[in-house]
DNA sequence: GGCACGTGATGAACCGGTCAAGCACTGGGG
DNA sequence: CCCCAGTGCTTGACCGGTTCATCACGTGCC
């Protein structure tokens, strides 16, 4: 009950191995009547190419790969990872995902080396990057096509796939400005993820354009434990926040609590944003106004992406669909302020 | 600059290709002279085997594959997924886990059909069994060694790595009805799970060694809202439960949040203890009362049972540390009922 | 001295594909 | 009629390992 190759095929066809991987793979060399023949037989033996001989052979291989910094660390978020999963997995369809963890940007690296030089992975999906990313200089060189997840825009030969978060912060801001806020505060996660730096770039421009004069970006760790002391010294401060933006759904709730235990209520007292919409969004109370993006269709566009780049394509930067703002009842009119 | 193969160092070593083979495993056929020249150009020029050439001459892989069912249905649980990544990745060292998406059952035996015919993986981790699982009765016969993570005790070929969910239903029962409580409930997931099974009938047998008469379990679908409509339904029959048990923190949390909305104090009225403990747990207020399991553990513990099994061993079904109960402020004395 | 035997090595086949080179056959143009 | 180009297929090398059959070379024993 072994499986058939390519040999059985030919020996049922009566033609060589040769003739039968030109027909298969549909290039020239067989008449069309041959071919025909041949495809009708592997179908019919249930054949299945050896993604490890055609490896071997040279040819670059369909499998995607993706090295994790540190699991927690994939994208700075947790929950968002599963459904990021998902989207990958949907556009791959029977092709597999190479997953390893890596404790540094060295050690992977030299996983890409090994999976290029073996022809495991014909391309990867290049996960929480930073400014001056030395990853990003560096793949190129080692020949391995690759799409950066929300990485930085304009990179040669490594196209970044973004959800166009500059648009939700600018929804935000423009909804609690006409909410009447006029003081909101930022708490995300640490600086050097592009992601990170996208968002607090766009949130000082847009808070600029609307003339928010109180706006402020604070840097965590993307703990809830940081969520909860970024909260507080907020608050603490002459003239606090009546709104706060959260870079997670965890750390949101732990800033919803860390407020309460401060004697202030949400949204009475301050209005909260969760960045990533969540069943835990809907069903803590008050329910959490979010950001809704589409995490699914980016992890399907990237690799969508990273298809073309494997295939000879040069796409460039591409954006998923518009993230939505999902308004639930965290957030209310600003507290007339001093 | 391509990666060296054995060729190369049988070349510089002037010897055959065969010896290099035979030192670089460590078996019989080369000098103990020769196998040491062997490996020290080896290490000189950096060689590394190429696992897709060692696939194709049969020999086992030593990559272990993992398909998901759907991925939010992992375990059951999504936050302690990142977790059991971590774990199996630490165990798994610099050999790579391939993951598969699959729709259902049959699709998922393909998968490994496909994988240990082309030798991609050499075992496989298996997620959610189920009791009676198609899956289990098939894998020996694919020949493809497999571990199942909390799966059932005792199946000939695969053995099980399971966490002490009895142990720890046991201790949970035994806190609360020392603090008083008698009518206790458990809200889990979908029954035909082996894990949620062992949960349930350690759950039945504990609350009835202590005597606990309103003990009573609840399915859901894992979902916040029926989690949410769980609590609604128990809380609203006559004689309701002083204290419940719930399956994810997200789940608790939105029970804690259905309690507060029927006007119900936690854990004045109703005390509340999550199963996974997590961030969330921690800074939720009331901050939740939780079993942690060492997840992380289970993972690599998984890997190496597989790895013990790839490797020819038979070994049993495994357990890792004890869970722990994490006492915070969700549960306190039960109320004195009617 | 002849023979069996263990050791250490070699050479070649093999895994399942890809692909360049070669070859037989056909048809058209000069 | 011959040459050439194109079509359709075969042959065989190759990718980087593993493994089996074989063999040369001492060594020990009768």
């Amino acid at each position: 009950m072994k499986r058939p190759t390519i040999t059985d095929i030919a020996r049922e066809a009566g033609v060589s191995k040769g003739a039968v991987s030109y027909a298969l793979n549909g290039r020239p060399g067989v008449s069309e009547a041959t071919r025909h023949r041949i495809t009708a037989i592997a179908r019919e033996l249930g054949w299945e190419p050896s993604e490890t001989a055609r490896a071997l052979s040279g040819v670059r291989a369909g499998a995607v790969g993706m090295v994790l910094d540190r699991p927690a660390d994939v994208l700075g978020v947790e929950p968002v990872f599963l459904a990021l999963l998902t989207g990958i997995q949907r556009e791959l369809g029977p092709a597999s995902l190479i997953l390893q963890v890596a404790p540094d940007h060295a050690a992977e690296l030299e996983v890409y080396r090994r999976w290029h030089g073996e022809r495991r992975a014909g391309g990867v999906l290049l996960t929480g990057p930073r400014r001056d990313d030395d990853r990003i200089a560096e793949l190129p060189r080692i020949g391995l096509p690759a799409v950066a997840l929300g990485g930085p825009l304009g990179c040669p030969g490594v196209p970044s796939v973004r959800v166009d978060d500059a648009a939700a912060v600018g929804e935000v801001l423009g909804y609690l400005a006409a909410l009447g806020h006029r003081r909101v505060a930022w708490v995300t996660g640490p600086g050097v993820l592009v992601q990170t730096r996208v968002r607090a770039e766009a949130f000082a421009a847009v808070a600029g354009r609307l003339g928010l004069a109180g706006a402020r970006t604070v840097h965590t760790d993307h703990s809830g434990e940081g969520g909860v002391a970024a909260t507080r010294r907020l608050l603490a401060g002459s003239r606090p926040p009546t709104a706060l933006l959260y870079d997670t759904d965890v750390l949101a709730v732990a800033g919803i609590t860390a407020l309460r235990e401060l004697g202030l209520a949400v949204p009475d007292d301050v209005s909260v944003v969760a960045w990533d919409d969540s069943a835990l969004c809907r069903l803590v109370r008050p329910a959490l106004t979010a950001v809704r993006r589409p995490v699914a269709e980016f992890g399907a566009l990237a690799v969508s992406v990273l298809r073309d780049l494997m295939t000879g394509g040069d796409p460039g930067d591409v954006r998923t669909s518009p993230p939505s703002l999902v308004t639930r009842g965290s957030t209310g009119p600003a507290r007339p302020g001093p």
